[in-house]
DNA sequence: TGAGTTACATCGAAATTTGATATAGTTCAC
DNA sequence: GTGAACTATATCAAATTTCGATGTAACTCA
């Protein structure tokens, strides 16, 4: 079996353009968001891993958490193990901004997902499991 | 057939922080992409009507797409229609970046398919009408 | 131990984004 | 057809973000 890759991505590109913009309130830049999800699912991190996921020089990055840490988003303590270094989590509030934009994707996802028909509705469901498998792979690559 | 919508959000959402930074070129900012990406798709376009898909006040977008302009990825000419307003495309070179960036995602988005089973193949390619359809709706609904 | 390296902070300059406002073109009730 | 209200885009100065260069302290390992 062989997939239509070009197609393929051609297909989730538009679909990323309705899904990134899906959550109705904008209160953050681009980077602050980054910054919040990748704490939210990557656990407490060194500001060093934290540039690897983010497009943003570590000059930016060091003052971009501190202002998250001003607002009480983000918690810096730092690293038993590593004197230079700090790990950055996110606070309660914090959590709470990832997750409520989460629940607002979820709502609008499930209005659009209530007017497919049940056999896409049985094809999304499948695909699933392959998706989480593709980003899985598309780690361990990296 | 009910799909878990809480689970797919959560899929799609890590699945897309891998997606996104797929392309290994980064010369752009995001707002710049974005910009980009929309008039691909969209052919020539007022600056109001790029204004609604893009997270930029009006000023802002003004001088990103002089800038682009400048540059030579974006053309401006009058609206014959309305003499306020102008009608934004895409150069040729200008296509070439978004053109690129996406063989870019091919590219390396086929490295990573190539490591799926057949059967996981097939679940992704009838996954791309539902996926298209997803979109689609998610146009006309707003 | 000390030379080289790594993690993060600081600083000033450059780039981006914003709110307020200006200008020119359009619409529509009269 | 005229003018009041509205719309599309531009301009400007201020605020914010990002960057490159460089500093400081901690770690590594020969």
């Amino acid at each position: 079996m062989t997939v239509d890759v070009e197609r393929l991505t051609t297909v989730i590109e538009d679909f990323n353009t309705i899904f990134i913009r899906l959550p109705s309130v904008r209160r953050f830049s681009f980077s602050t968001l980054s910054v919040l999800h990748t704490l939210a699912r990557g656990g407490p991190m060194r500001l060093t891993d934290l540039l690897a996921t983010e497009q943003l020089k570590q000059p930016a990055l060091t003052s971009l958490v501190a202002k998250l840490e001003q607002d009480g988003l983000v918690s810096r303590r730092p690293d038993p193990s590593d004197g230079r270094a700090m790990l950055l989590s996110l606070t309660r509030e914090g959590r709470q901004i990832v997750r409520s934009r989460h629940a607002n994707r979820v709502a609008q996802l499930t209005r659009l997902v209530d007017q497919l028909t049940d056999d896409e509705r049985a094809v999304l469901a499948d695909s699933m499991p392959v998706l989480t498998r593709l980003t899985e792979i598309a780690k361990e690559d990296a």
